[in-house]
DNA sequence: ACCGATAATGATAATCATTACTGATAAGGA
DNA sequence: TCCTTATCAGTAATGATTATCATTATCGGT
């Protein structure tokens, strides 16, 4: 991958931030110190950066993707009020340290990724 | 909700089925039977359907939503070589039983829905 | 320091899954 | 049966994301 000074600052931003931004808020955001920027720009990098596992992607929220400067293992947990998104850091809290924290869960989703058994042959 | 005949086919659809179907493949099935069921209705029902958690849905493998007649807590597999989708009924398989059965783990995502200790306040 | 190959950009058009709209139909209580 | 209104079929609109394309920037080789 060639350095490029656009997707430098793309990379800094989403490093430097926690709050899962989707590729407009990091476009607004780049925006500030580099009016020029293009939109098409910011998701070509977003998704190229995702794809070198340096920054990571969480879809599980609205129609739209959120990245995450995160790269060491967590688990989210979105708020049905507020829809926030909080991280919890490995290893796992159960779910009853998460109701001491004043965190309720009401569900989960989890989803493995591999190579099956079949594609393993 | 009122009974409708379209909603029922939708439903028994989902519910009949395993291979986490998106819209259109429900549309596609469904239309065999009822050829002038609109693609509007099936996507109208089954947010429907899964807002009343009467199905479950599925977001993290591409851009469109899978939806899922299994509604007993289950983790989801899905292979980066074949994109197939596949079931883990719980109590949960640990990385080694599932290496056992051929699959290999690479990296996993997990979210926990609830409400958070602001919002619990 | 220049050249050449090509990756990356800005601007914008295209794509495509999903949702909204509209007039007609049907469920179900009075 | 009549009335209210949820639901329908058909279709237009929405909106996040991707593709296109002419121009610019990176970087190894000369």
């Amino acid at each position: 991958m060639r350095y490029s000074h656009q997707r430098e600052l793309i990379r800094e931003n989403v490093k430097g931030r926690f709050d899962h931004p989707t590729a407009d808020m990091v476009y607004e955001s780049v925006r500030q110190s580099e009016p020029t920027i293009s939109l098409g720009t910011v998701y070509r990098n977003l998704k190229q950066l995702s794809e070198d596992s340096l920054i990571d992607t969480l879809e599980t929220v609205d129609k739209k993707i959120h990245y995450d400067g995160r790269t060491e293992p967590h688990i989210h947990f979105i708020c049905t009020e507020c829809n926030g998104i909080f991280d919890f850091l490995l290893p796992l809290q159960t779910p009853k340290e998460l109701s001491d924290a004043g965190f309720s869960v009401s569900s989960e989703k989890c989803v493995y990724y591999g190579v099956c058994d079949a594609c393993n042959k």
